[in-house]
DNA sequence: CCAAGGATGGGCT
DNA sequence: GCCCATCCTTGGC
């Protein structure tokens, strides 16, 4: 059993982390674990994103609009976005009130609600690829446009947890971002070295049919 | 194993 | 009207 001072300490540190620059947040997301609808995940894989700083990649690059205003608020906050007709993704809010930066959630771990997830995602074989990949992870968790804006460091129905065991900096790895046009030189996805539930990298290739793509995968 | 293409809807140039 | 911070199935090797 957690010592409950130690345990609002450390979430106390998790708040003044997410509340500060965006790449030592999304750092410090890896190994934490998001509790929602009966089913928790150790996060395992992040992508930060600058928002209106000079970010060509973040949602929110071109100005404030009403889909990406909670990412203009304080940090701790969830923002959910609906894509490719189907999906829902989430980031953590980070940095202060006013400055729009936000992680991206790529994967995790399901440490608890195992059932509750399989039963979300029966077309899903292995429970490594249960929250593997950012709409997966939401899908696990039963994330959808309700979850838009919701605290993630109090009492509510989405929780942000610290992470049980720390993760130390030599276990993380950084790289491109997946998906992402340009800003290919800058690496700011971050994963858990070797974890078996990380998505595996795939370049952003326009659509195209002639040129074929080698395979890339994690180290 | 891998690459290609379809599903499907909201946001914003 | 075009573009997605995607996933799943299929069909090839």
């Amino acid at each position: 059993m957690t010592c409950p001072d130690r345990r609002s300490a450390a979430l106390a540190e998790l708040s003044d982390l997410l509340a500060g620059p965006v790449v030592p947040a999304a750092r410090g997301l890896l190994g934490a674990r998001l509790s929602a609808g009966g089913v928790t995940v150790r996060i395992t894989e992040v992508e930060a994103y600058a928002g209106t700083a000079g970010d060509p990649a973040s949602h929110a690059h071109r100005g404030r609009t009403p889909r990406n205003a909670v990412m203009f608020g304080p940090a701790g906050h969830a923002y959910v976005y609906f894509t490719y007709g189907m999906h829902w993704c989430m980031n953590v809010v980070t940095g202060p009130d006013g400055e729009a930066s936000a992680v991206l959630l790529r994967a995790g771990e399901v440490v608890d609600g195992l059932d509750v997830a399989r039963a979300r995602r029966p077309a899903v074989r292995r429970d490594v690829d249960l929250a593997r990949g950012p709409a997966r992870l939401c899908a696990a968790l039963g994330i959808d446009r309700s979850v838009y804006g919701a605290h993630l460091l109090g009492d509510g129905p989405v929780r942000l947890l610290p992470p049980a065991v720390p993760v130390p900096a030599e276990a993380v790895a950084a790289g491109p971002r997946v998906g992402v046009t340009g800003a290919h030189d800058v690496p700011w996805r971050f994963w858990i070295t070797g974890d078996p539930t990380v998505s595996t990298y795939r370049r952003h290739v326009p659509r195209r049919r002639d040129q074929p793509v080698g395979k890339q995968s994690q180290a």
